[in-house]
DNA sequence: GTAACTGCAAATCCTTTGCTATGGA
DNA sequence: TCCATAGCAAAGGATTTGCAGTTAC
């Protein structure tokens, strides 16, 4: 893979990332520091990282989600307040562990959402 | 819900589904009962049965998928065959329970995917 | 020099929506 | 009758692609 400068500037924006932003908060972004570039490239750069192994793509339904963490996979989307919370990684060991003794297949990607409400707004529903 | 014979031709072709037919796949089937169908109406009706509870929606990342069964939750989706796979739910479960007594989330949906290379193809490559 | 990259705009894909007509309760 | 639903077609939004010019190596 060729440098560009614009490669980097949006892996940095992911990376520095800590809200699992959309395709077009990435756009957003970078135009801040690279007023031209364009929302093509900023997807062409997304899916060669994401398939490159160096970013990862998150399907929430609704819309699409990078994030920079290659070993956090289990999420939590809180359909209150929009959020995606990381999960520790420990959760998920013991279930892929099962699926691939038990089932016997060979797991190469786990995407594991749970969505609901998170604990802060239930703590803030609570005050209603 | 008022009956109509769009909405049960398409719900009996998603629950007599068990490769979790995208939404394309559920309109090419229900022309073949009702040649007049439109796409239009096999999305509304797909996504009112989603909303009812009824049936689930999956996003795969690729193509949304739809699944009869509410409470298998738990999917291995095999990038060779590309068969989704319905997996025991008891494997979930501590997952899901640590996530509400540990972290403190109200859990409503979940959606785990799984992506790999299946028992069945894991086989055959042996096999080349 | 050349292959990979960019910006731009058009194209594409999937899904939703607005409209008028129809059909179930 | 009346409201939900249908079919059709157009709109919408997100993402991809074609092209001509540019840049890294």
């Amino acid at each position: 893979m060729k440098y560009s400068k614009q490669r980097e500037i949006i892996l940095q924006i992911v990376q520095n990332s800590m809200d699992h932003p959309t395709a077009d908060k990435i756009y957003e972004k970078a135009r801040m520091e690279l007023p031209n570039i364009s929302l093509g490239t900023v997807y062409r750069n997304l899916n060669q990282l994401a398939e490159a192994g160096t970013i990862r793509k998150i399907s929430t339904g609704t819309s699409d989600r990078f994030d920079k963490t290659l070993k956090d996979h289990c999420h939590f989307h809180c359909t209150k307040c929009e959020k995606i919370i990381d999960l520790p990684v420990v959760y998920v060991a013991q279930l892929k562990e099962d699926l691939m003794r038990k089932e016997g297949h060979k797991i190469e990607y786990e995407e594991i959402l749970f969505t609901g409400i998170c604990k802060e707004c239930l703590e803030e529903r609570k005050e209603d």
